[in-house]
DNA sequence: CCGCCCTAGGTTGCGGCGCAAGCTAGATGG
DNA sequence: CCATCTAGCTTGCGCCGCAACCTAGGGCGG
């Protein structure tokens, strides 16, 4: 797949996969950008992901509390916060309709 | 819904909305941004439109050409070119396969 | 005749954000 | 002792939608 498109498709995108990653149990960076990986997103860089951390953190969405790992270093936990789960859910919807509004457009194009 | 959002979501898949617009049938850059209105993308700005309009020309997607309105401004109305059929079809496969990742992530947040 | 609105095209500057690249620092292993 | 992995963070770049603004033709009301 083309990088510097799916980078424009990521956009907008990835705080809401990190929210929704987050919805039933905390987790931190280095975990999270494992996770996206695997779930398919694609390799996310780190110059990416902690950035978005932090908006989000800034914003209330997420809370963060720094904890000890019995090896290596610090963690540095998130949680997702309630005004975060609405933020996400309301944003999930949008979502949706956004994709089958383009839906309609690209529709006949290919073969699905 | 967020605005500042959908111009995000909107990144790189607007020239794929007008690319599928012009699929069957030459349009010019006012009457595309009412389609695409239309369909629920949303309104879409002169100063949004017409620089992807042109890039789709440079990069040799669509072909234009001057035409003279029976009333009004001149319109140039634009054409997919075979090399825009092709660079369609290929990304359409990977949006799909990019919201159907996201909404892998995404899926247990709303009820659909 | 002048002002206003619609059509139709275009340019410019701003801002958000993913990314590459680079940094610190602890633990592990050759 | 240095390489590698884990874990977090910062900086500069580039793309692109958008607001704001401009040109220009035509119709209509005052």
């Amino acid at each position: 797949m083309d990088q510097e498109r799916r980078a424009q498709w990521l956009r907008g995108v990835l705080d809401l996969c990190v929210l929704a990653l987050l919805r039933h149990r905390e987790s931190y960076g280095y975990e999270l950008a494992q996770s996206l990986n695997a779930a398919g997103v694609g390799p996310i860089q780190g110059g990416t992901l902690y950035p978005v951390l932090l908006r989000l953190q800034r914003t209330g969405l997420v809370a963060a509390q720094w904890r000890e790992g019995a090896a290596g270093p610090a963690r540095k936990y998130y949680r997702i916060t309630p005004v975060g789960i609405e933020t996400l859910h309301r944003t999930a919807v949008d979502w949706d309709a956004f994709t089958s509004g383009v839906g309609v457009i690209l529709r006949e194009v290919q073969t699905r």
